[in-house]
DNA sequence: ATTATCTATAGATCTATAGATAATGC
DNA sequence: ATTATCTATAGATCTATAGATAATGC
């Protein structure tokens, strides 16, 4: 995600019907079990065909998450954008965070998947990341406080999903002082 | 890391000399290889001696791996009160931050083994993420903005360490309008 | 005696290819 | 004809336990 100069939303990539069928028991199942979870063998067995038909459909595996990592962040590309374009009476900081933080955690596990390790961008559209990050630039000014404010909403929500914090954190008034330290 | 109330260091888990030599080896494939690269079978093999000997010395790959992160864990609180002590010219904040900086990318694969997923604290000595924590919160002045700011501090190494920033990023820039934002 | 290591083995998984067969669309 | 699926199979890995043997320290 840079946000540097304006860019289109890149058009979501073109499947068959099939293949669309596998993305969404692929989702299904990293939802309920998580990335470790989601196997070839289990994807073929939630679809009731035996493993090695996935391969008609799709290349490798590699291919397959890199269409998950497609639809996430182009999922949530499309909520930060909306958040900047009606931002509420706390600001467009604000609004963006808030936005980010609440399409994050609706699913933890493709979140993690999409923004956690090494990223396949030979499998991904061009510009992708950087249209889904662009919101941040457009709400912080310039490209280091940007990129500053991505980190910490990243930071917030990997910290989260990942159970980080300790018991009893009251984190909305984290992202508070988060959104204040970068409004002003 | 919860930097809440004054904590003690928590002392250092005692070891046998094999043990340690275990743990040492261990670092090694981490450091080289990455954290899928360190497996039962690989790291007795470094070691010259058949995997399921290893077993001997420790009890499963989970303690084993509880023993790595109590290691980074010490070693990164070590560096967080060090800077706390002395801060530069730039303040209390800029020196934390420059700290946790450089020492968590001086093992990129320690750190991401620490930090990212879940983690085993039944296996980890008590306190120990809320001593290393608390550098933040003696620098951000309270439990809120501290949490802030560590998670501003994660997600910058974290997205570092995961090649996720654009190319020709000015990351030095990024850590000073973060710490800028959190100064005041 | 005690510690370290060994062999043998249980019990699970993975991704992916090759080539054959069944089902559907023109 | 074309698409979807199947069987058979290659080729790799994992963690961990049980019980036997070799090496070291008193």
């Amino acid at each position: 995600m840079l946000p540097v100069e304006p860019t289109e939303r890149p058009p979501g990539s073109i499947r068959s019907p099939r293949t669309a069928d596998l993305i969404r028991a692929a989702f299904a199942i990293l939802d309920e079990d998580g990335r470790e979870a989601l196997t070839m063998r289990r994807l073929a067995e939630d679809l009731g065909i035996r493993a090695p038909s996935l391969y008609k459909h799709v290349a490798d595996k590699a291919t397959l998450e890199a269409a998950l990592i497609e639809d996430v962040l182009l999922d949530i590309g499309d909520a930060l954008h909306a958040a900047l374009a009606k931002p509420g009476r706390h600001g467009v900081v604000a609004s963006v965070l808030r936005a980010y933080r609440a399409r994050s955690l609706e699913h933890p596990n493709r979140y993690r998947l999409a923004t956690s390790g090494r990223l396949r961008r030979d499998l991904l559209p061009d510009c992708l990341e950087e249209w889904a990050g662009q919101p941040f630039f457009l709400a912080a000014g310039d490209p280091y406080r940007s990129q500053a404010l991505w980190s910490f909403a990243h930071g917030m929500v990997i910290l989260e999903i990942d159970d980080r914090y300790p018991e009893g954190s009251d984190l909305d008034r984290t992202w508070n002082a988060g959104a204040t330290a970068f409004s002003r």
